[in-house]
DNA sequence: GAGCGGTTTGGGAGCGCTCCCAAATATTGT
DNA sequence: ACAATATTTGGGAGCGCTCCCAAACCGCTC
């Protein structure tokens, strides 16, 4: 049966304060007194009883992770596994429990923003792979909720960590024009993202850099998917382009299907290069060319931040970018 | 600013109780005293504190999912988020909230069933993919939590919801024998796990119906994965069966792929069927020959349990079978 | 031994809600 | 109109913990 501090207090001779300071770690407690205690809490197998700690507190120890995503989606894009691990272990390692929330259906985000959040049940929220227009954001402003984005947001007020999207779609195109292409073309991510736009972006000042103009019949919007990158390639190809930056591995696998397919050879007819560095990357053929974003990293410092936020080490709002990498395979070919 | 129940009653000109009877639905309240309170209600945007209700009732009104996986196996295994989405349906419907949980890391394990479950943090817990051997379900039936395994397990005061894996197998292996097929193999799942277990004694049921005798080089363990199943896979080809049995279609895709590389066809050279129906099975090349488990049905089912034992309408243990249903295909050839 | 300062300890109060039971009010029957 | 019964309402108490402040204790100095 559950016990309680009292009944810890009354076993341990002590009082229900000393207790507390006991598994609260405060000082002024006698060794002897908080070796007794600790004692009796292992013979018992006492466990605060984490609402009514709450209730005082204003804290429950746990964090929500909500990805707006349907859940199929949710499992069958790389990135996510990878970012949930890094938040995982950040909240394994500073004791608070995960909670984890997917859903794509705006009646549903409102149900459990409503429920979770205001109810107090979560201490705080990292939000990940929304659109720009979620509305989510503007409810947690106005709420004064504790959260942070796994990614850029353009609002001040917003603390989010992100990686250098625009910075490392530059380096992948400007590799490709020192390897000396100049027909390149892309499959973006969704416009409605910032990832997607960012990397655009970084193709773009990669062209207009070396002075060649965009063409629009070059560029065409992915939607982070593999299917969509390989009918987003299909459009490509009467083109004619001699090389593709693909905002994601995932749809860079798509893309090189479609290459494939159509009987040309990568890279010597298409040099591809994808942006993840998921670990797919090194197991097509040919091994994919890709900038590194740090996505384990990226979830274990939004989740820092977000405790930083809910303990109160950080004020105001904070904004990390970090670095990419260019990881050059044989999909982009040499010189 | 997050409002109180006491502050809803102050408004509404009536006492704390009344506004309690309110938001629960209680009778005995005149109905414009109960229109007058709904309408503080929303115009404050009151929610009540669920700390604050749960050290009260001593419900949380969340449930936990837990999963003993590392999560890049959690997430590669197209058979959880399956399972995780008809869990989280029947929580969004029934009005609770899902924790999952995965881990691979006993350590870890004991960590998180003792500060989730101890604390009183969760109502329940779903346990799935585990193997025989997991000490959770000792300390679960020790505590006298409430909890329900998506499987079967080999104890009368378990809870559990499976599917018929001894009868799908069973008719797995005897649309093969009537498709004439005598030198049948299996790759099995885990014998650690009773799924894996199960679909063997099926396996073993079909061919001893027929007075076949078992050959122990005609059976091979797998371990769930693709990869796992193309090595066992190739370690059958030297036996020459017509067929195989693979007890997932994970695996079985990955059998296929051993099938390929030794230059033999399916089903002309060595017949095929699967255990899932997962969606790969039927854009595999050829579809694949499968039984169909109702994954989903099995989570949601997990989960209407789960909430029968917490909310007292279920008592005792139950066990409930699903029935499976074989799925034809291209891979098993025909007659 | 007395006084002072620092440390340790204990018990009341309150966090926001639900439940219980007595009081107040409304309804029905004679 | 009055009595009996049913319905509605309100306020105290407690769920298990943390915090706060006063009291108790200890050690040191004169």
């Amino acid at each position: 049966m559950a016990s309680t501090l009292e009944e810890v207090a009354r076993l341990a001779g002590v009082s229900r304060s000393t207790v507390s300071r006991v598994i609260n770690n405060h000082p002024n407690v006698r060794p002897e007194v908080r070796k007794r205690v600790w004692e009796v809490i292992q013979r018992v197998g006492y466990q605060p009883h984490a609402a009514a700690r709450s209730l005082v507190t204003n804290r429950t120890q746990v964090l929500g992770l909500v990805i707006p995503r349907g859940l199929v989606t949710l499992f069958s894009d790389p990135f996510f596994p990878i970012l949930i691990r890094g938040v995982a272990d950040v909240c394994t390692a500073r004791r608070y429990h995960l909670m984890l929330s997917f859903f794509s259906d705006p009646l549903q985000q409102e149900e459990l923003y409503r429920r979770a959040l205001r109810s107090r049940l979560l201490d705080g929220v990292i939000l990940s792979g929304a659109p720009l227009d979620d509305p989510l954001v503007p409810w947690l402003l106005q709420d004064n909720t504790p959260f942070v984005i796994a990614g850029r947001y353009p609002d001040e007020r917003v603390t989010y960590v992100d990686v250098d999207n625009i910075g490392g779609a530059r380096m992948a195109v400007e590799h490709l024009l020192r390897l000396g292409h100049r027909r390149i073309a892309t499959i973006t991510g969704p416009l409605t993202m910032m990832a997607g736009q960012d990397r655009l972006e970084g193709y773009r000042q990669a062209l207009l850099s070396r002075g060649i103009p965009l063409n629009d019949a070059l560029i065409v919007e992915g939607d982070f998917t593999e299917e969509g990158a390989r009918v987003a390639m299909q459009r490509l190809l009467p083109q004619r382009p001699t090389a593709v930056f693909v905002a994601s591995d995932t749809m860079a696998v798509g893309a090189m299907k479609a290459i494939r397919e159509a009987g040309l050879h990568i890279p010597d007819d298409i040099a591809v290069v994808g942006f993840d560095d998921l670990p797919i990357a090194s197991v097509v053929e040919p091994p994919l060319t890709t900038v590194r974003q740090p996505i384990e990293r990226m979830g274990a410092m939004a989740t820092e931040m977000l405790i930083g936020l809910v303990e109160g080490t950080i004020t105001g709002p904070q904004h990390i970018i970090l670095p990419t990498q260019l990881i050059v395979r044989a999909s982009c070919g040499s010189l």
